[in-house]
DNA sequence: TTGAAAGCGCTAACAA
DNA sequence: TTGTTAGCGCTTTCAA
C-alpha cells in the first residue's frame, strides 16, 4: 500500500503537496495536481485511517434528538442501540448528545430550536411530525451536518439518510400473515389505536399497504374489513360486541397488547392477530398464544445502525448508502427468542 | 482520556514501563506494576486503538477454509459476506487467504493438512465432516490462534467460537410454519435429499426439532409423518405416488426447490412446503407461490460476521461472544425482498 | 529492571 | 505555490 511520502516522492514534490492535493485545499499547481493524481490512480492510494485519524485528533459529537421515552417502551429500543454504538465507538473519539421532545408538536418546535443551535458533527433524528420535522430538516441542512433519521422516513427532504422499514410493504406483509387462516368468509378488524395528537402516518401506510396486498390477490375476494379508530385515552371503548364473527384482528403499530389483553379478558378465542414491534407486553401475548405474528422493525438496530452510519461517514470517511430498509422480520412464538 | 505518557508521569515512570505493564512483558518490578495499575484503574485507560495500531503496523491475514462451491450455489453466500468484510476491512491491513475442500473427507483431510501448515492470525472455517473436524480443529488448537466456525456448530470443542444458525430450534420453528395451514387430518411429508458423502447432522438436528415441536404440542395429535431418503443423485425417484393425501412437506435442507420443481411439473396443489435457504431457485418457486415458507440462516452474514468477530478480535482486540446465533428468518414472498 | 527515542503515516501550521 | 516539520499516542528496539 502505497503512502503519502511515497507520492510525494514519485512525484517529486512535497507530502504536504500531495496532503493538499489528496484534500482539495487547493493552492497547487494544475500540473502537480495532474501529477499526483495519476499517482494516486496508478497504485490505488487508500490513507490510512489510523494514522489518518491519529493525526487528525479529532472528537466527534452526534446529538440524538428523538421522542421522550416517557413511560413509553417502544422509544426506549433505538435509545439502547445508539449507547451499544456510542460504547463501541467511544474509543474512536464519538461522544453524544441527547435531546428529546415530548409528544406534542409545541415542545417539538421547542427543542428543534435548540437544537438548530447546537454545535455537531452528526445528527440521528426520528421525524415524528411531518410537517415540523420538514421545517427543522430545511434548516437544519444549511448547516451541511450529516443526517440520519430513523423510524419513519420523510422523503420529501434530499440528502438526507433513513434507516428504518418500508411501511407500506410491512402493511402488505401482515395482509398475507392474515390471509393465512383464509376460510370460506373473512371478517377482519383494523384497530388503529392511536395518541390524541397526530403523527407521522407510519400507521396509515401500513394500513394502505395492508389493502393492497388484499387488491393484488384477486382470489382472495372474500375478505371483509371494518376499521375501528380508537384514541388511547379511551380504550375502555373496546367492546366484545366489535369481535362478533371476527376472524382477524389488523393492529397496524405496537398497541397490539391492548387488543390482546382484552380478548384474553374476555376470554374471546380463535381469532388470528397481527400487529407491530417486540414491546414486552406484546411479547406475552405471543408466547401465551394470544397473538399469532408480530412485524419487528428492530428499532434497537434501528438506533446502532443510525449511529454507525455518522461513524462511518464522518470518522471512516467511508461512503454510506443513503436509504437503508430494515428487513421485515415475522416474529412468532418459535423465533422470538432467537431475533434478541 | 489518559494517555500512556501521562501515566507515565504521574507514575514517574517512563512510557516503556506503562508499556510493559499493559502488555504484561514482565521486566518490572512489582512496586511499579501496583502503582500504574493503581493510576489505569482511577482513570480508566483505553489505549487509543488508532495509534496502537500504527505503530503496530501489522498486517492480519486470515484464512477462509471451506467446502468448494461447485456448482453449489449455497457456499457462495458465506463467500460473499467475507468477501465483503475483506473489502471493509482491507484498509485496517486485513487480507484473506481462502483454501476451498471437496465434498470428500479425503480432499477435507488433504486441506485440512495444508491449512494446518500455515502461517495466519485467524481462521474461518465450516466443519461439514464432523469427526475430521474435529481432529482438524484438535490439532489447529495448538497454535493458539483463534479460530470462528460458520454453518454448523462442533460443541465438543472447547474455545472455538461460532455463528449460524441454532439447528434444532430452526426445525422446531418449522414444526410451527407446517402447522399453520392444520386440518382435521395431517399427513406430513419429511424428505431428506442429501449427497452421496454423509456429512455433520444439521438436517438431523432439524428434524429431531421438527419433531419436538410436534411432542411439546400435545393438542395437535392429528398429525402423521412419514420419512423419505433420497440421494442426491436419484432425485428421479421422487414419485407422484409419494404426495397422495399429503397435506404438507417439510425438506430439511436447501434441496426444497427440487420437490418444488416435481410438485410443479405434475400440477400438485395445496401442499404447504417448508425448507431452507434463500437459494435463487427456491426463491422462484417462493414467487410462484409453489413454496410458501423459506427460513433463512443468512449465510452470508454468517461470513461477514465471522471475518468480522476476527477483526474486533485480532484489530480491535475488543471482547467478542463465543456464540452467536442468527436470528431465524421466516422468509415468505412478501417480505423476501426486504430480507436481500 | 528501566529509560530514551525512533518511527508508524498523516495532518496542519509555519516558513520560504 | 511549495516545502518543512512538529506532533498525534503507541510500539519496540537499544542502551543503560
Amino acid at each position: 500500500m502505497i503512502t503519502i511520502k511515497k507520492i510525494a516522492e514519485i512525484a517529486n514534490v512535497s507530502p504536504g503537496t500531495v496532503d493538499r492535493i489528496i484534500h482539495n485545499r487547493g493552492q497547487v499547481s494544475q500540473e502537480n495536481v495532474d501529477k499526483v493524481n495519476a499517482i494516486i490512480k496508478e497504485f490505488g492510494f487508500k490513507k490510512n485511517i489510523f494514522a489518518s485519524n491519529l493525526a487528525f485528533n479529532k472528537k466527534f459529537n452526534f446529538v440524538v434528538f428523538l421522542p421522550k421515552n416517557d413511560g413509553l417502551e417502544y422509544w426506549q429500543a433505538p435509545l439502547d442501540g445508539i449507547e451499544k454504538a456510542s460504547e463501541e465507538f467511544s474509543r474512536f473519539g464519538v461522544s453524544i448528545d441527547y435531546h428529546f421532545y415530548k409528544y406534542d408538536s409545541a415542545s417539538f418546535k421547542k427543542m428543534a430550536a435548540k437544537v438548530l443551535e447546537l454545535d455537531c458533527d452528526g445528527l440521528l433524528f426520528a421525524p415524528i411530525f411531518k410537517e415540523d420535522s420538514i421545517l427543522f430538516l430545511d434548516e437544519f441542512k444549511k448547516k451541511k451536518i450529516p443526517v440520519v433519521m430513523i423510524d419513519s422516513n420523510v422523503k420529501e427532504i434530499e440528502g438526507v439518510s433513513y434507516i428504518g422499514q418500508d411501511a407500506n410493504q410491512s402493511g402488505y406483509l401482515a395482509g398475507r400473515l392474515i390471509s393465512f387462516g383464509k376460510k370460506e368468509e373473512n371478517k377482519v378488524l383494523i384497530i388503529k389505536i392511536t395518541r390524541e395528537i397526530e403523527n407521522t402516518s407510519v400507521y396509515l401506510q401500513r394500513i394502505k399497504g395492508f389493502y393492497s396486498f388484499f387488491e393484488d390477490h384477486e382470489e382472495l375476494t372474500n375478505f371483509k374489513f371494518t376499521e375501528i379508530k380508537i384514541k388511547d385515552s379511551d380504550v375502555k371503548k373496546l367492546d366484545t360486541k366489535m369481535f362478533e364473527g371476527v376472524d382477524s384482528v389488523f393492529i397496524p403499530n405496537s398497541r397490539i397488547h391492548i387488543v390482546a389483553q382484552f380478548l384474553k379478558e374476555k376470554n374471546i378465542k380463535g381469532i388470528r392477530i397481527v400487529g407491530y414491534d417486540l414491546l414486552k407486553k406484546n411479547i406475552e401475548f405471543l408466547e401465551d398464544g394470544t397473538v399469532d405474528f408480530l412485524i419487528n422493525q428492530k428499532p434497537e438496530e434501528q438506533g446502532y445502525r443510525g449511529i454507525s452510519h455518522l461513524y462511518k461517514k464522518l470518522v471512516l470517511k467511508e461512503e454510506v448508502e443513503e436509504i437503508y430498509y430494515m428487513p421485515l422480520e415475522i416474529i412468532i412464538k418459535e423465533n422470538y427468542s432467537s431475533s434478541h
